[in-house]
RNA sequence: GUGAGUAUAGCGUAGCUGGUUAACGCGCCAGUUUGUGGCACUGGAGACCCUGGGUUCGAAUCCCAGUACUCACCCCA
């Protein structure tokens, strides 16, 4: 018979079990941190109706979206989470309690073509805080702590969580008369790190911004100091619009509220480079690098919006929240070997049973569960050897063997498959778990 | 969407100045060791060399097309 070749799509992570093991463990580190501060968990379809996808949508989320037919419904797989998040709270508008913080962790579609670290199914994993009508800015402060602890769960130490303002940035560009070309002159100094300054003034020229107003935009993001010293900066510059004078205000707030919240001075700066490329931010926004590895990028990044549900609903409803890539996150991590891959199994312990009557095997492995080990019975009729290699291959730590002369004695011998020693303890579940770590 | 590169056992690769049994490592199976894995040795299975066409006496090897994948740009997590 003609086989069909096993592939999978380009773009569309696949991993090992032992690869699975660590991905699921840090999502799971993330899902946990984030109900530690009290998010609520939402999950929605993967697929929705194209209209409600597409309501904001225009330009690169559009053409990026997988968009089909089935019968006469005209759907689409989710581009993001923040989209379902506002459909889903105004919707559900008279159901939940504002400030309404929920969780999300789940995968995500973009038709684009991938590359390194760029896939085209990833999770995203957001947290959202949505207010009816305002929200105080003091949330804008909590998130930076929340990224603090969530980093530090994921095993580091250090990194700078980079915090901005984009009325700040805004507001310049309304008193250089940019305002127009404020998001493409928000991507290009997006770029700064990458490109360097030179090319930063390159590419302004390029979008006809004057020799002067390229020298003010340049002088302003050249800011340097400690987060105390930008501010002062800011506020001394003598810029008199209105917008840019409200950022440097809640940027100030913010930076004052995040040292409340206990995210250590090292943790944190003001960066006025950072920009988003993200256009639907209104005020803070956020960008965590891990210092020892720049080269990933931002790993965790969010930002302040006016209004998420405007294409839905009357409501006015502003929001402040984070998104973890946790699928590129986890490639690169993986990619220069910072996390590894170890554990090929999840058992604690393997029973291999050398008798017909599986009875009392089964009756064991169902009482180590019972009492919280991961056990697995080995049901193939494969000789010893090959039950132990098994054993071995996965790194099971503890095997045990059971036969007929266990089952007559009720006493089994645990075997220790990294030490190799044996101990017999009686077949009994809460004697046998004092003898394994 | 634009540009470049790659395609050979399950995996990673060699072979690519065309020459008949396509090689190596890992993995897999079996044995040395019939209630004990790792190590070692011995043996074995496994490949329409991406697909289609062309050049040639002869193609994994050269040429063309298609497809897939990878990388970069764009954009982004």
């Amino acid at each position: 018979m003609e086989k069909v070749q096993p592939r999978t799509l380009s773009g569309f992570m696949e991993l090992l079990p032992n690869e699975q093991i660590l991905f699921n463990q840090m999502k799971e580190t993330i899902q946990k941190t984030y109900e530690r501060y009290g998010f609520l968990p939402l999950d929605t379809p993967i697929i929705e109706s194209a209209e409600v996808l597409l309501a904001k949508a225009g330009g690169e989320t559009e053409k990026q979206m997988y968009r089909f037919k089935k019968g006469d419904a005209d759907l689409a797989l989710r581009f993001d989470l923040t989209v379902p998040l506002a459909k889903y709270v105004a919707k559900n508008y008279g159901n939940l309690s504002f400030p309404f913080r929920r969780y999300q962790i789940g995968k995500v579609y973009r038709g684009e073509r991938a590359q390194k670290g760029r896939y085209r199914e990833f999770y995203q994993c957001d947290i959202d805080v949505i207010g009816d009508g305002e929200l105080d800015l003091i949330n804008d402060a909590e998130m930076p702590s929340i990224i603090y602890s969530l980093i530090k769960e994921l095993g580091f130490d250090d990194f700078t969580i980079k915090i901005n303002n984009r009325k700040i940035l805004n507001g310049l560009f309304e008193g250089l008369n940019q305002k127009e070309n404020s998001t493409e002159i928000l991507r290009v100094i997006d770029k700064l790190e990458k490109i360097g300054k030179d090319a930063v003034v390159e590419e302004l020229k390029k979008l006809d911004v004057k020799e002067e107003q390229i020298k003010a935009i340049m002088d302003f993001i050249e800011i340097e100091g400690t987060s105390n010293e930008k501010l002062e900066k800011l506020e001394n510059l003598g810029i008199n619009n209105e917008t840019y004078q409200k950022g440097v205000e809640e940027l100030k707030s913010v930076i004052n509220n995040v040292r409340l919240f206990g995210v250590p001075e090292e943790n944190f700066q003001v960066d006025l480079t950072i920009a988003r490329g993200l256009d639907y931010y209104t005020g803070t926004v956020y960008e965590t690098f891990l210092n020892n590895y720049r080269e990933l990028g931002s790993v965790c990044s969010g930002g302040r919006y006016e209004n998420l549900a405007e294409y839905y609903t009357d409501k006015k409803l502003p929001g402040v929240g984070i998104s973890i890539g946790l699928t590129r996150l986890f490639y690169k991590l993986n990619e220069l070997n910072i996390i590894k891959a170890e554990k090929k199994s999840i058992s604690d312990i393997l029973i291999i049973p050398i008798t017909e009557d599986l009875k009392e095997p089964i009756k064991l492995a169902t009482e180590l569960r019972k009492i919280g080990i991961n056990t697995e019975v080995y049901l193939n009729n494969k000789k010893l050897k090959a039950k132990f290699k098994y054993a071995d291959k996965l790194e099971i730590p503890y095997v045990i063997v059971i036969g007929d002369d266990e089952i007559k004695a009720k006493k089994i011998k645990l075997k220790n498959m990294k030490s190799g020693e044996e101990k017999e303890v009686n077949m009994d579940a809460e004697e046998i778990v004092k003898y394994i770590q």
